[in-house]
DNA sequence: CCACGGGGATCAGTGTTCCTGATGCGGCCA
DNA sequence: TGGCCGCATCAGGAACACTGATCCCCGTGG
């Protein structure tokens, strides 16, 4: 279970070839095949199936370990390297589609004037700031009021919100609760959606918060610009649950708040906590 | 940033001693003295100040990051160890405080007739689960009705909701507000309350659930039991949040149910999924 | 059916790592 | 000021990890 053998099997696994993998990695051929076998030996498990390459069951379930092992490995590297020696140049911002607005103002308060904006999932976005491949992160999402959004717990981080603001189901103007002030979202579960998980709130998000089961995606876009999302609502082809501000100015659309679940659309600021007042553990309980 | 080197590191901080440390890991004290020496060098950073042994800031840092990576290997490799020899013997159940009940009610659903139960805190009944000590958990605690309940990322897990019950406010008799049907919680920040974060919701979870500050404790209830702490509000010590049953036959107390934020009472059966389908990666978005 | 080729497994050898035991050295306390 | 406790340092030997060469298995094509 040391973690170069973790790197090895999972570039085993991604590439299915141990001498590809081999490649990458730098070493010989022999190294990678002692690196595995020296983990099947360990915990007593075939973790490979060979000729072809693929992860057994018991190795597909120690990827899933390896990856968080190998990330939180790297963000405690970055973390403390750069502690020891900050890092100069241009502020580097990473920012989610929807949260890239943000960035101009955040641009504002920073003393450094030059910048580079670099636009990330959702998903990646907190690893590349735990990673110390961005200096700030804005990371947009829909939660509860008062619920912290996912995905933020790679280590300690100073996590901020920027800005705050309802989130509504956006309509097509002919549809007939266009006219609502509000609504419950499991009353919609059957509708159409469109799924576009980069701009919107996610549908397996949906499905989860209100417990209903629906939400299924008529639709599912992949673009990172709220545009053409919203050209497709208006064009009848689903619904997406936005941030209210996404609406403003398009008339062809209604915008209609969500009474329950209780969800907002929230821009977070995260950044690594400098070395202020002790070790203000993760979100891990551990 | 060899997982023994953090391990050592992690023992020599808690023991604030190298030659302790070393006894511990049945090393000797020099070896302890190269690991942290070859950690220090590594990340080209002081970790502990010595005589006395204290971690430094980037010390404490590690230290945070350590704890997370050190518990994932360690579940890593009980859950593989598991699926190489399943255990014989009887069924370990672990259970937090309020969820003990349910486990009665676990028994009679599973084959094994011996049955072993063991007591655990809310932040280490995921962990004892992660790490093998017991074959499933009955987790319990207070959440939005389709949140999950925090603390259960450590790796694949099969979490199921095994029972679910109104959260309710406990008032003595005599309070202004006993005779209420429902009541914000944000209402009651200022109140009276006692911390009893091992049998009720623990305070710092009601700040951040309703956004306020207050919920200030004036008594701490560090027991196990309900009893201790039913007593406790009866006589004016303080409020405290509680799953409605537990108040069941009590009149001396009154319940009023929480309406807002949305909380319930729930009791999850955490289990170690089983060679199934695929690797159900963690809830860690990595 | 057999020859071939690709690719993982195995093996011996070597350079490096990591631990131990001995010793050095600096504070703390009497 | 001397003794002692405890961390640092050093040399030596065992264990480890990687390389290069070779083996072997299996799938493929003639």
């Amino acid at each position: 279970m040391d973690p170069h053998l973790l790197r090895t099997f999972t570039a085993v696994a991604r590439l299915r070839s141990f001498s590809a993998a081999a490649v990458e990695l730098g070493y010989t051929q022999s190294a990678v095949s002692q690196h595995i076998a020296a983990l099947e030996a360990d915990l007593g498990l075939r973790l490979l199936q060979r000729r072809p390459v693929v992860p057994t069951p018991a190795g597909a379930r120690l990827l899933a370990y390896a990856g968080p092992i190998l990330l939180r490995l790297a963000a405690a590297r970055a973390d403390l390297a750069r502690l020891a020696a900050p890092r100069p140049g241009p502020l580097r911002v990473g920012a989610t589609p929807l949260a890239v607005a943000a960035a101009a103002e955040l641009a504002a308060g920073e003393r450094r004037v030059a910048l580079t904006l670099r636009v990330a999932t959702r998903a990646d976005l907190p690893r590349q700031v735990a990673t110390d491949e961005v200096d700030v992160g804005l990371l947009d999402g829909f939660a509860a009021p008062n619920d912290p959004l996912p995905g933020t717990d790679l280590g300690p981080a100073d996590i901020t919100v920027h800005r705050q603001e309802p989130a509504v189901v956006a309509l097509p103007r002919s549809h007939p609760l266009a006219g609502r002030r509000g609504l419950a979202l499991a009353d919609l579960a059957l509708a159409r959606w469109i799924d576009a998980p980069q701009v919107s709130a996610p549908l397996s998000q949906l499905r989860g918060a209100t417990g209903a089961d629906g939400f299924r995606a008529d639709v599912t876009y992949d673009g990172a610009d709220t545009g053409g999302l919203l050209a497709a609502v208006a064009t009848g082809h689903g619904l997406a649950v936005l941030p209210a501000g996404a609406l403003r100015g398009r008339p062809e659309l209604a915008a209609v708040a969500v009474l329950d679940p209780r969800l907002v659309h929230r821009v977070e600021l995260l950044r690594p906590v400098p070395l202020g007042a002790g070790s203000p553990a993760g979100r891990d309980g551990g």
